[in-house]
DNA sequence: GGACAGGGTACAT
DNA sequence: ATGTACCCTGTC
């Protein structure tokens, strides 16, 4: 194993960050924090605040994965003031931060997400990785598989993949990974667009429309502006900002509300009060007024 | 035990 | 622009 590296943090939760449904496949041990990052093995822990330990992968791969570089209190600073909701969201979790994925690995990941629960996308993901993976590296006796290329899951073919528990995504999953294993769609070329295009261009993917296409943009591209809007997202901002309105807004009222209330940062936005709705309980208490 | 819902998308009106 | 089918799993 390498030797350790010690980073000094400030506005970083390991934790949080890591299991805030942006990604799904990350093991717990004690502290200790580990899988793969493309096929780098990672294994990090938080025992202070201050002070993240980098045990294995290095300082570099840390620092970038987990975004450490990202000036959160620039990006506070660009968040609207006097939002109450949003204050209390960057208070249940300010450190907390968008992390920067392989393309391909986080795509495919939320192609498999719809309608899912988080920790049934997590299996997914890990069954996929074990059958059409490659195997890495073994780590607190849990073997490490890479998420799977595009070309294996192409080979491997709509059934097998049902077998995975997909059910109807197989098909979806398959599809595209045929389109990128062939070279007909370049995932690479998608760096090089603006938001808008790239988003276009990720949604002609069979399963790929705005919610996912959005999810892979801000969690692997680094497009912080994107607001990705599901079931979670949609009920929190009713609840947040228009609990009292007379007539709650369509849904495209409510993604204009958000693309414009919430800044360039939006993506930030969207993720602090995702996780906070999520985790936090605030929705699981009685709604007998609605 | 069935019904229900879970980080949507594709396709048909 | 809105409605519905799609597959599977855990939960009540």
């Amino acid at each position: 194993m390498d030797a350790t590296d010690t980073l000094v943090v400030e506005d970083f939760n390991l934790a949080a960050t890591l299991n805030s449904g942006q990604v799904f496949h990350w093991h717990r041990e004690g502290e200790m924090f580990f899988n793969l990052v493309g096929d780098q093995p990672l294994i990090v822990s938080q025992p202070t605040p201050d002070r993240l330990d980098v045990h294995a992968g290095g300082a570099d791969l840390a620092r970038r994965y987990l975004a450490l570089d990202h000036d959160l209190n620039k990006i506070r600073r660009t968040l609207p003031k006097g939002d109450k909701p949003l204050r209390q969201a960057l208070k249940f979790a300010p450190g907390l931060r968008i992390l920067r994925q392989p393309h391909w690995e986080c795509l495919a990941s939320f192609i498999t997400s719809s309608l899912k629960q988080v920790s049934h996308i997590r299996q997914i993901s890990l069954t996929l990785r074990s059958k059409f993976g490659t195997k890495i590296a073994t780590i607190e006796g849990v073997d490490l598989f890479s998420y799977p290329t595009p070309e294996a899951l192409a080979n491997a073919g709509e059934s097998a993949l049902r077998a995975c528990g997909l059910g109807y995504r197989a098909k979806f999953l398959q599809q595209t990974a045929a389109l990128i294993a062939d070279g007909a769609f370049d995932l690479n070329a998608v760096a090089e667009l603006e938001d808008a295009a790239a988003l276009e261009k990720l949604c002609e993917l069979p399963g790929v429309g705005p919610k996912i296409a959005q999810c892979s943009l801000l969690f692997a591209w680094e497009r912080l502006g994107m607001f990705p809007i599901d079931v979670w997202i949609e009920r929190a901002l009713r609840e947040l900002y228009f609990a009292k309105a007379r007539r709650q807004p369509s849904s495209k009222a409510l993604r204009d509300f958000a693309w414009k209330h919430f800044g360039p940062y939006r993506g930030y936005a969207q993720q602090w009060l995702f996780h906070h709705a999520r985790t936090s309980g605030i929705f699981s208490r009685s709604r007998k007024d609605g």
